[in-house]
DNA sequence: CTAATCTCTCAACCAAAGTTGAGATCAAGC
DNA sequence: GCTTGATCTCAACTTTGGTTGAGAGATTAG
């Protein structure tokens, strides 16, 4: 048994990730090394592809926070298999599907509606609040979709932008 | 005339924006309201298109930067009209087929790689650091595409992940 | 045994896109 | 004329995904 464990430097040049990097996820909960006599972390294989699997997501637009809800549902008594990540990493296929869509249906409407130069706001597809093409992460967008009161306003009075 | 010009306030309520926004977004030179005599901002009919512009860029994607670039090509001599704006919102078609396409491939490579269940990160070729699905702007990517040396690793010694 | 590396923790910093609050001023209704 | 309500500026704080030191301790090579 070589058992002595990976560091983290040597994980760090079979990921790519810098060491700071991979504290940083440990900080996140997203790997959890064990520690040796001295305190120094000691990574198992499997945490390279583990880590290979957040490099993945992350480039897909995943944030933290979702990888690590994702590396939840992996089984947690045992090191997990190949067919574990197969079947985790199956589940993209639809994300990334529903992102083009999103994606090819922001084209449409931008063929429909400010290709004729409108940009109205209360008549265009666009403005649907629901689909953004940037990541659902980043920025503060906590409070997205925290549309104004939009209240007292009758009509559309004066919002035609012709000149 | 009634050239008063739009308050701030007015503005928000027309575009959805927050005037915290608005002001954020007049800082980073996206829009060049006019004072009144008590130092209040006056907008004009044409800055409700702005704004919309910049919501639209924004949810495609773009950063302020990027978009204070796009504006930049407008007539700044006069008023934009409804074909300026169409000229300038075309140029997103080009932007999007592009992105539709580069998710399209990452989901061909996902079918063929990880749905395999390697995940390796030397012949995966999901880990070309060219094409990531994530935005283009946010974060710390400042560095990206700052690979660790890889230095002296002569081989692939022991970077094969089966358990 | 000692020097050269690695690692450790912790705090501070970066950029983006804004928000929030304080304290002051402006505009408008009655 | 006065009191709301809107706006002003400016500085500080937010989130995400990390990086960059500082100072201390651990490991390893010779």
């Amino acid at each position: 048994m070589k058992s002595k464990g990976i560091t983290i430097g040597t994980l760090s040049k079979r990921t790519g990730l810098a060491p700071s990097a991979i504290r940083y996820y440990e900080d996140q909960a997203l790997v959890a090394p064990g520690r040796g006599p001295g305190g120094q972390r000691q990574f198992e294989k499997a945490d390279i592809r583990r880590l290979s699997f957040i490099m993945i997501a992350q480039k897909l637009g995943f944030s933290i926070r979702e990888i690590r809800d994702q590396l939840a549902s992996l089984p947690g008594h045992r090191t997990p298999t190949a067919k574990d990540w197969r079947t985790l990493s199956e589940r993209y296929r639809g994300e990334l599907d529903r992102r083009i869509a999103t994606l090819e249906r922001l084209r449409d409407d931008l063929d429909g509606c400010i290709g004729c130069g409108c940009l109205s706001l209360d008549k265009c597809r666009l403005y649907n609040p629901d689909d953004s093409a940037a990541r659902h992460g980043p920025g503060p967008r906590y409070l997205m979709g925290d549309r104004p009161d939009s209240g007292s306003d009758t009509g559309d009075e004066s919002v035609e932008i012709d000149e």
